[in-house]
DNA sequence: GATGAATGAGCGTTCATTCAT
DNA sequence: AATGAATGAACGCTCATTCAT
């Protein structure tokens, strides 16, 4: 059992970085002041040198990280699929039967973001933030094929496949299971930063999240027909 | 009736540019060059400087037309959602009943995009593959509010809004239609994009469009309970 | 009489502009425009494209009366100096002695400006501001031999040596009175920018004006010895 | 003794520079190149590129030292002052009466610049051209009041202060001490100036230097009544 | 004579990156 | 391993100016 859980523990492709930020008081440091500047002034505006101040550091030390923001990026977004592939497999351990495994999972994609105690550098608010604001600009690249050879996208991938295990279990005839996980994660993304921002094209209902869309009960209803 | 169609003319917003592109040789010159460009080395690489090396023109005249590239990815996203618009006023006119306006409206979103020869300084194609691969980040922006104030939007929320209000011409008790709609346009693009890159992310089927997860019987069924 | 007035008559030397712009009605507003906004962001921060946004015409427009904001500025010190020596002309009229006469160009070198109603187009006391803040970058160029030929200085050297005339009258043997009026007019503009803006370099005394330094009786004392 | 010429040694506000040029030799070439181009071309014509491309370096290296050209012209000018100031110190060391301190002070002001053999990267006489054909466009700003809060000014206010003293040491009842020393600068510029470019605004006489009206006598006539 | 459109040139700035310590 | 200093290259932008109408 253990060795699942290690087998998916918190760690990112190492191809995206060039020295683990995790082997070191400065990599953490600079992991944290990522997140914080990041989700303050956006990812465009993001540069090594701001972070290099932000963080007390120096650009040049960045580098020994990080190739260049984008990279940054890449391990912010990896570490957030990591750890929720980390969550999901605790959530759905031992549970049965199927149905019951995709409620749960489909709960973590969907669910509004809490603080875990567990990583002190990581603010995971934040992160999440970040996650919705900037993720799709990971890939929204002319490398995105060269950056998906190296494994840049191997955790977002590794988190799909393993719901649409769990999508086929349920209904093994369903034609569209990674589609519809992928739909749900970007959907979710959308429709929330939707409500914050652009309310007009989102559905804002008292009482409800913004991502109803992507209910329990509306996935089900796709997967069972 | 006439009236109708002048209402949804192709046309953007004149907050967005400087000096109305259409208005000018030049400015169709800059409009078609941005397309050709953008198309081929992506947003973030594009720059005034290649454009006007490209549009054979200068800098500084480009800039007579847009305050700068953001504000012409931006012109370029509504002309394409006022000219997506345009085109479903003509293929629901006098149809019935809504559930045959609602599947025109979604093939519509979801088709792929050919060549339309009115706009001679517009390659409807490669502008399609900008807005899949660039439209998210016109929003995805440290000031989203603010170009929404000034309207920046508003083909894109008037598009959503025309199907919507036809989805609850076909139930009145839906709950969720601009969500659907939103979604649907989003996750086409994105599959799309999945489906040319990712391709883990997705389910290609032989023989299928890419984007079948919103395919017209999915959406009806979401729609009819 | 008459003849000596229109001698002195508030007009500036051809030289300096293309066309006079009190030839027409959109000369005037160029100038006038040109005090305004002046006043309000500096000589360095003035351009003619934000010029002619302010007066409501167009660059090319002002090109037609003025080749530069350089000889625009030109312009506008070379009429405050004709219009100083203007009001001189009048107020030593037939004045006895000398020393009066003396007395009184001092005063209205060194008074604070007031409004004159016989200019519609021209706010006196805003180009006095003007005249205080920015005048001596008039010389200050690497231009100023080629300039002073072509009679831009001719104004201010033809007011100086008109009030080291009655120098002279006071006291034949003064050896320095251009030295001496040059020195209270640009002291003056020193020390009233001084009091406004870097008090420790003058002394402000409550109840006196800024720039008694050059009060009548000093400069009597200086000239009868 | 040594004291007191410590704490007037040639050294300028470090809020004026981003890094201290005297630091490293690069710093050095720019202050020297800076010279050199702007004593030819003067500061209008001045620009970070030109100084980049004569002092060998390049306008990213120019701006680890300096935030802009303004800031640069203040550091001249302050560095100007600050070396009068430790001149001024020397001159007047154990020098009695008070009477005999200002007449060496006043003169220290207003006597032609000499090469000074210890600084070796700044030729002393092109900076005094600068001094007295630029200086004045370090205040004459819409940005005096910043700059004067953050300590631009400070050397020159400084060495207004230590000669008003003086003279208050000769005549405690003259009444405008600040003003009449900031007056015989200023006038020993422009009068040079003129003496150069504008001989109608001022006396030459065959044999004097050109700013004689701030000779010692006429100023020791000033304060002593 | 006045205007609208276009342009050539260059400035100020910043970035990403490298080198030496 | 981390840092400080320096740099090459480019970007965004504006200015002064000209041309055609």
């Amino acid at each position: 059992m253990q060795k699942v859980v290690e087998h998916v523990g918190v760690y990112v492709n190492p191809g995206i970085y060039i020295k683990d930020p995790e082997s070191s008081e400065l990599g953490r440091r600079i992991i944290s002041g990522s997140i914080e500047l990041m989700e303050e002034i956006g990812f465009d505006a993001f540069t090594f040198r701001k972070l290099a101040a932000s963080a007390g550091t120096t650009e040049a030390s960045v580098y020994r990280y990080f190739e260049n923001k984008h990279k940054l990026l890449l391990y912010l977004v990896a570490w957030y699929w990591a750890w929720l592939e980390y969550r999901l497999v605790f959530v759905t351990a031992n549970v049965e039967p199927a149905k019951e495994r995709l409620k749960r999972s489909v709960e973590l994609l969907v669910q509004e973001t809490e603080q875990d105690g567990q990583f002190a550098h990581i603010n995971e608010i934040k992160l999440h933030h970040i996650v919705v604001a900037e993720s799709v600009k990971v890939y929204l690249t002319p490398d995105v094929d060269h950056e998906n050879r190296i494994g840049a996208f191997q955790r977002y991938k590794r988190l799909v496949e393993r719901i649409s295990d769990i999508v086929r279990e349920v209904n093994p005839r369903y034609k569209y299971p990674h589609m519809l996980i992928s739909t749900i994660v970007e959907g979710s993304h959308h429709q929330r930063f939707f409500a914050r921002h652009l309310p007009g094209l989102t559905d804002k209902i008292k009482g409800e999240d913004s991502v109803t869309l992507f209910s329990v009960e509306s996935v089900l209803k796709c997967v069972c027909q």
